[in-house]
DNA sequence: TTGATTTGTTGGAACGTTCCATTTAATAGG
DNA sequence: CCTATTAAATGGAACGTTCCAACAAATCAA
């Protein structure tokens, strides 16, 4: 029932009547070998239950062919779909990808960079945790080992970065709002300890300044990026004195949050608090109301990720360009109709 | 800035003047080392940024510490919760586990366990891909290697399994939709390629016999077990001479199908038409309205099958208890208020 | 026939660790 | 002083592959 000691080249070897360099041949699909001692070969692997040691042939071969997918937060579907299509490339690669969590927890990731390094990987693609410190890849670095972070950057790092353009898509809803008639605005979720909170909070700022919101009509409520953070934020903004008509949410997340928020409180999202999220979710087209939302086409940018890193490995380069990805706001049903009240300027819906 | 050649414990042991013997019995952390010479080997493995060759160790101690979670479907919230209760446990017990996304494709399954196996692991957790073929563990089995199935199992298998009491659940929920005063019910979404499918729909149909429910009045429509799969099941249920007024749902996914579906139509759930998720995802309690569904305490199972599958790997057996874990009705608002119309005859939500 | 070439096949030396058996040094017992 | 005992450190043989250099047999050129 147990299983005896487990099968080698050279019991297929004997079992097949050849050498062992003969098997390794088989093994690795060279044409050297005569397609009649193949098939000797293959049958004796068959027979004897034969499983490949990928680690000895490492130590020989000095490359694996493991790549891993380091994510923040499998839980948040955003970054799941992300995975998916990072997978869809490696698949198509013949490569079997290893997928870590590090659960937002920068210890936990210095924890899996290290088991997945001692595993030998070839290449990796990161979504960096938040707080993660400067030299948390460093390692990595000097080890000449490819990789490229995903949706998430580091400050200062010199590693390659696939991400979507943040502050257009920032801007664009941002814009969208005011074309709305909303003129006081606020910004839900995020912290800024992630430099992805900059680069849309920064586009939110521009599309105010552009587009004549005073610094005064513009509010930023810091919180968590989830469901629970959204609603937060809209509690607080809607206990001011003089509370915003709109709010621009960091992820998708926190607006689903909002509009829960606004349901329990007894107002209609939409028609009375404009709410648009970032990320465009699966789950954004389907809600109640469908959220307007910024798309960053997710899986796309997976798939460009996967694609470098895999040229990298290919290229023994530790070095590739950044790449922007381009965003486009889809409009839904969460910012209601336009509203009148103040003579905005020609910000209408129109072509 | 390339890496020189990588360094191992033999250039540790020059840095340090000691044998690769010491610099072994230090990286494995053996009290047999004094310890000024324990301090000095670190500092040389600090000083020449050393990483640990796992795959030379395993070769020759014919135990690796990885162990692989293996999962259906990653995107769906409901395994990712399962997921991550698994890495809580393998998280500390000092384990790095690699999480593998099958996609819900047999065939990539297949490479998956493969690619493990060549890996090393040292034992499994999986979530079996629908329509597994009966044979796609017994590479496993046969090398030895602990594998427990999670939330789903094959129909003639001696594989372990962690799986909550889905016939139990989904007589709870039935009964429930019968105390409500519902008399004509549907069973939607799923596949019969699912134990767990036959096990649910058993559960709905014994809750019926045993309350009444005439088997003309228990409709059941197969579908996918998405939100996408729910809409149909709702539209050619409704379709029908004469439809039902309630459904359970195979899982929370097509419940809120259902919900939106309804919603489309301009038909109140809860008030106009009944329905019951299972998994009770962290969404449902958040939904409009919130999901009335079978909690099964998803993080719980994965924890308790990680700790099964870190015992088996410890005692070196293949073979462990199954585990049935316990479910409860959680009530929101997706079935409305009672309601009164038939003579029900005693099943009244009192106590 | 002889030598060169091609086609298949093969032994052996790595690769970086662990672990056993051994050695060396230091300490204790008599 | 010699012998046991303990503590600390070490050399060498694995582990299961790959790959190079070498070899044997068959084919070809002359």
């Amino acid at each position: 029932m147990a299983s005896r000691a487990k099968a080698t080249i050279l019991d297929i070897a004997r079992e097949a009547g050849v050498s062992k360099s003969t098997v390794s041949l088989v093994l690795q699909g060279s044409g050297l070998i005569r397609p009649e001692t193949a098939l000797k070969v293959r049958k004796a692997i068959e027979d004897v239950g034969y499983v490949y040691n990928r680690g000895a042939a490492n130590l020989r071969k000095a490359h694996s062919n493991v790549i891993g997918m380091v994510i923040n937060d499998l839980t948040n579907p955003f970054f799941a779909e992300l995975a998916v299509g990072m997978e869809r490339v490696f698949q198509s690669a013949g490569i079997v990808p290893f997928i870590a969590n590090t659960a937002e927890n920068p210890v936990r990731q210095e924890e899996v960079l290290k088991s997945l390094m001692e595993q030998g990987v070839a290449g990796l693609v990161v979504s960096p945790a938040r707080g993660t410190t400067p030299g948390a890849f460093r390692r990595l670095e000097t080890a000449g080992v490819p990789v490229v972070f995903v949706m998430r950057r580091l400050p200062e790092s010199r590693i390659p970065v696939i991400t979507p353009d943040n502050h257009r898509g920032a801007y664009l809803a941002t814009a969208h709002l005011i074309g709305k008639g909303h003129r006081r605005l606020a910004f839900f979720g995020g912290s800024s300890d992630l430099v992805v909170y900059h680069e849309r909070l920064g586009g939110f700022r521009a599309a105010c300044e552009a587009l004549g919101i005073e610094p005064a009509d513009r509010l930023v409520f810091e919180g968590e990026t989830s469901r629970k953070g959204g609603i937060a934020c809209l509690e607080t903004a809607l206990a001011m004195a003089a509370p915003p008509t709109a709010a621009l949410c960091f992820n998708d997340a926190v607006a689903f949050g909002v509009l829960l928020a606004l349901r329990k409180r007894g107002l209609e999202p939409g028609a009375d608090f404009a709410v648009v999220g970032f990320d465009d979710v699966a789950e954004a087209e389907h809600y109640m109301p469908a959220l307007t939302s910024v798309a960053v086409n997710t899986a796309g940018l997976g798939e460009r990720a996967a694609h470098v890193v895999l040229k990298m490995i290919q290229s023994r380069t530790t070095r590739a360009e950044d790449h922007i990805g381009a965003v486009n706001l889809v409009v839904r049903e969460s910012c209601g109709p336009d509203r009148k009240e103040h003579g905005c300027a020609g910000m209408g819906d129109a072509a």
